[in-house]
DNA sequence: CATGAATGAGGGTTCATTCAT
DNA sequence: TATGAATGAACCCTCATTCAT
């Protein structure tokens, strides 16, 4: 069997194994029997749990931000590629649970060599959304512009809903809803709010607090 | 030295050290060093590291929870609700950072014994969170209401918003922002959303995508 | 058991297994259950392999050493202390045989971190030779007097004669050789050139090469 | 490539290799690529790693044995013949430094199966010196007569001083002595009192001790 | 109440060796 | 002749857990 088919088949085994178990609790044996291979054969492709788990993670990330960019057109309206973005990331989740799983279950963990892989590539998504919620939040009028601060934590909270939402759509029992109506559930919430603040209007109307 | 005192030694040592090195990773050696006592000791009043473990999670869910609840006046609007439910969740996860830690990063494990016991304390804030949007999510004309599904995902959404943004105060770098700024980067986003939706009216208006 | 009793046991043991089988080939298991205690012990006690062959070296070189440095008188002539270090030399090693073996043949290893303490302790049996050497080589005559290098030359090569004699002595059939027999050998062979050399006389006799 | 020569090239990377590690810690797998050869060729040319130790060892003792028989003249004295030979043994040690590294620092290994090659070519040295004292150790007066054991006894210290010194010249740092220098501080050294024994003089001249 | 002493079980990693081509 | 692919076995090390005192 040629290299690269197994190499293939070692990450798939090994994102199924990491996202059941997490990154410590994860056997190289358990790894290896699930791919079919012998444990040293997984050595030889991947040199390490360490290599090989961040491999998955590259992998993993790195399929889902493609896809991602591959669902936006760039020339579109933020409110659009927003739309766009959020379907593509629910469809890619929800096809992909273990590699989902693996990036969402690993991503704030510390102390570990790899802490700095995994973060990066969070980074890189909620990169994705800032840069969408800065480039439209160009207020019109008067009111006082989003600072840079304002504009990170709400990349954040969007970011961070996504993760939930996926989480939630994966593991719902009964019917699975669909990308588009997951999506559709985070633009009901939080679109209205980021269109105003675009036009520098925000929370609360003056007297409510 | 009496029981009760020892005993909040131990699981305050047990929060620091899974928190820095995750459930799997953290050795009962450290935590009982840090606590100042023998490892013995730490099994006769803990038991084992799974009850440990659960015994910490317990706590500063408990905690959480608890401090969200006495911020919030029941007869209050649910706008007012939330504001001073997020304020409270925000104060309370900047200062317990690793109390926080533990519960978000092992918020997800699967495979561990004690899944359940972090999944059901994590659904409690949901549901919180669900009977409030729930609650307020009375359309008063003749539009289509939301249905438990939707309104099940709008609070996996807000909480995972919180939780998102509740890491990304914590490990800032620079001015840490105040629990009443990151409580109104999210109700900036979220509540006019939500507002709207309690009177029926979703995204997309129409004929948008 | 008290730790102290236990910790030399292992010692016993290791050296002997590294003994037996040279540094690579040992195993922990091996050593461990000779020692008649657990792996999980040795390593408790003894932190690694590495550390533990580091402490077998010592512990035989520094008692080995202590041995030949009290059968020597200080105040006695270069012969004399020749003859009684060789002694105890040869009486230390044939009383301790895997001492002796662990010391001479993983003397010369390279490659493994511990080579600098084995290289160190062979210095310093080495150095001991050297002074006696250079102590008594001051020639009264007129000869060209034994330069830094010859000295160092001689100083190894009566180290390395003492060294396979006691090896010799060791693995003989038969009669074992006492340590004033196998000493008065050395001395037979190698006396009567370095008291030449102490007079500035050296080989060869003039024309006779 | 013709046999032949791919095999000299495996030896002389497993000589290398060898020397620098040590048997144990020798991989075939860094012998292979230092020869530029694939693993299972090798291991179709010399069966096994235990094989190719034996092989190498061979090699280089019957290399040495050779050199030193060529350098000494049957029909001259004894004491010419030591000093050509060693000056042979020096010369070539200091030629081949790495055959001389694996003939000696594994000369002493236990355990091992290819213990006896290793000792069988020792103790040929052994033999050629152990000759050579005995052939001219025939006293010419009443003296008592070297027996055979005491003979044993010097060439194995006249061997282990030769060994230790080829070490010594291998890795001074500074001036590398020259063969004839390093022979000529053995015979220094050892001479005498061969030439002593000889004539039955023994150490100590009666009262000494 | 408190601990020094001790271990069974399991994980990551390496290596000599073989087979199908 | 030559090799890419593959593995059984063993080794070092760690950890949760338990007794005897």
């Amino acid at each position: 069997m040629p290299r690269e088919v197994r190499e293939r088949q070692m990450l798939d085994a090994a994102v199924e194994v990491f996202a059941r178990r997490g990154y410590r609790a994860a056997s190289m044996d358990e790894i290896a029997e699930l791919a079919g291979a012998s444990k040293p054969l997984v050595y030889l492709y991947l040199n390490s749990k360490e290599e090989l788990f961040s491999a998955c993670i590259r992998r993993e990330a790195e399929s889902l931000i493609q896809e991602i960019q591959a669902g936006v057109e760039p020339g579109d309206s933020a409110e659009r590629r927003l739309w766009c973005g959020l379907r593509a990331f629910f469809a890619h989740t929800a096809e992909h649970p273990d590699g989902w799983a693996v990036l969402s279950c690993q991503a704030r963990i510390h102390g570990e060599p790899f802490a700095l892989v995994v973060a990066e590539l969070r980074q890189r998504i909620v990169d994705l959304v800032t840069r969408l919620i800065a480039e439209c939040a160009q207020p019109d009028g008067g009111r006082k512009p989003l600072s840079a601060r304002e504009v990170s934590g709400l990349a954040h909270a969007l970011v961070g809903a996504a993760e939930s939402l996926a989480g939630w759509a994966n593991h719902r029992t009964g019917a699975v809803p669909s990308a588009r109506e997951t999506a559709a559930t985070l633009m009901n919430m939080a679109w209205v709010g980021l269109e105003n603040l675009t036009g520098g209007r925000r929370w609360p109307p003056a007297a409510a607090v």
